[in-house]
DNA sequence: CTGAAAGCGCTTACAG
DNA sequence: CTGAAAGCGCTTACAG
């Protein structure tokens, strides 16, 4: 960096975008703020100068200006603490910066849902961020499209139209872990269903199912247990398949906290795991660190989709302030298989 | 609230506030800042009306003028990932509206310890905050204040003089759980220890001891285990304490991670909880209520305490710019025992 | 569609 | 020790 003074406390401001781009600093302004009212010709000069620059907008000076920062609700019902702390993370770091503030309300059942969102609404917040499993209850959308409250679905396994969304591809990702349990060798795999009433649950079955079935396997009705995502039915759904005469040499739990306690469940049947029998998890909560041994799962980007969650709901109710209807935009975020220590060829 | 129009955008800015008290604007801000160059009289009648009027400061403004916002960072080894995550949401939360900057870094081993160091003195970052084990290093301290950089340590059990510390009393904590054991009429009970290079192990192990000791119970060796906080190391420690003959009815590991392996162990070898044997933790972090059955523990109010670092810090940062030295506030935040479904009395 | 002016709430830098 | 003036970066409200 050249070692000239800095004039002010900012090294690039819109100002100087304003200038290098020959417009008003009001017209950046509004190329900024993706306003409709500002000609082709003019959007195109003040984005490129605004690149050319490495301009980044001061919160601070908007917030100041502007009438309000955004208010963002996080609404959510039973999701794993873990990753709720995770997801929080990300929605934190993303909104701290933008000045918007976040209200979060927890809800069990329909009752509490209606408080809840009561509060939310009363508190007029602008928009509202859905973790899952709430980023499928229609209900739940519905009542907030009719209160024109733009909405956010973070790990959707069916993202609706008109709705914006984050996930990853949960189909994907599970296709990708059975077929590197089939490459370590593993022929008798077994499956751990999460919460049907989940959709990524069932993209992660149909994922187990439809790998299985390419690779000419077929699968055993006594290799699949149905778990609800939990620590304690993952105990029974692992009773349930370690019990077998013919057991399974690797079990593909749905998520974390059941694989963990598929890992607790062969360890009290004095099985080795890895040596002899594989468990992977999905998600890559901090679970799957904590024990021992450490799990082999798929890593969903929990913190970078709460921030993505964040700019895509400040992004909704920006459309909305000025009209537009929203951008339904589906965000996919990239999986990562992660290879530790739960997972060995068969024994 | 009245109805009245509102002249703009927040209810009450400080000009509302010098003007109540009949000063001027600058002298109204010195006292918000704690500025030392305004006279005890004027002092008071600002701070009066800044409390009559329910003023609260609108960061964006400030952080707008003020040359630059605090820098903060956040120097961690080998917490848990749920400890940490938990930490960062309160250190988030709190930073968003200040403006704060946060700028996290780990290291592990005296090398990358030098690097991350050296990272976070490059940036020159105005506070760093130690979460646990780092708070306790002397190492790292006086390094920090050889920069003259303030630091916040972390859940010490031992504060030093001059260093701001935000920590719940572990030693009360433990004797709290330690007697409702003893009130639900366990006498054997069984001790796993945390890493002893860790302050807050030492304080919970003394608390037991000392307890037993005040109900006239001796200690058997074999029913103490030491541990290192990790869910590993308690495998290996529940197995110590459950192989004996006389084993404990009752289990009170120095966290709650070592508590899950606990459980695990105890479930292989068939024992029910907390119908044969009760387990207790320590910190509640989110594994407590991930397992099955959920554990008992005492309450660390984490995010409270990763909030309360953050004030800490930005006092702590304002003091050395104004040239007065460190506050060394140590900070004692309320612990809570939370019975949940693993204890129980003796069979 | 584009711009000149004013001001959001606060604090810096200068006077006294 | 206290204050009047100016300005941080941005956007609102008004003109054209």
């Amino acid at each position: 960096m050249s070692p000239h003074k800095r004039r002010s406390h900012q090294s690039v401001t819109i100002l100087d975008v304003a200038r290098h781009a020959g417009v008003s600093p009001m017209t950046a302004s509004r190329v900024m703020n993706n306003n409709l009212r500002v000609g082709e010709d003019m959007r195109a000069r003040v984005k490129a100068s605004a690149k050319a620059l490495n301009y980044r907008p001061n919160l601070a000076g908007r917030s100041l200006r502007s009438s309000s920062v955004a208010r963002i609700g996080v609404l959510y019902s039973n999701p794993s603490a873990a990753y709720l702390n995770q997801f929080m993370l990300g929605v934190l770091e993303e909104s701290g910066p933008s000045g918007a503030q976040i209200m979060v309300e927890k809800c069990s059942g329909i009752r509490s849902q209606r408080v809840a969102m009561g509060r939310l609404l009363e508190a007029s917040v602008d928009g509202v961020i859905l973790p899952p499993p709430l980023c499928d209850s229609r209900q739940t959308i519905q009542q907030l499209d009719a209160a024109d409250v733009p909405v956010v679905a973070v790990a959707t396994g069916s993202p609706m139209d008109g709705v914006a969304s984050v996930r990853i591809d949960d189909y994907r990702g599970a296709c990708a872990m059975i077929r590197y349990l089939l490459k370590l060798g593993h022929r008798r795999i077994g499956l751990i269903k999460g919460d049907p009433s989940h959709t990524p649950a069932l993209l992660r079955a149909q994922a187990f199912y439809d790998t299985m079935e390419a690779a000419g396997l077929g699968v055993a009705e006594a290799h699949v247990a149905q778990g609800m995502f939990t620590y304690r039915s993952g105990l029974a759904a692992a009773r349930k398949l370690l019990q077998g005469q013919d057991r399974p040499t690797a079990i593909f739990s749905s998520n974390d906290d059941m694989a963990a306690a598929t890992i607790a469940v062969a360890h009290g049947m004095g099985l080795n795991v890895p040596g002899d029998l594989t468990v992977t998890g999905f998600d890559d909560t901090p679970v799957a660190v904590t024990i021992w041994p450490a799990l082999t799962t798929v890593h969903q980007p929990v913190i970078a989709m709460g921030r993505a969650a964040v700019r895509l709901m400040l992004e909704q109710i920006r459309r909305r302030n000025e009209g537009r209807p929203p951008s339904g935009e589906h965000q996919v975020m990239k999986y990562t298989l992660v290879n530790r220590e739960s997972s060995a060829p068969p024994p």
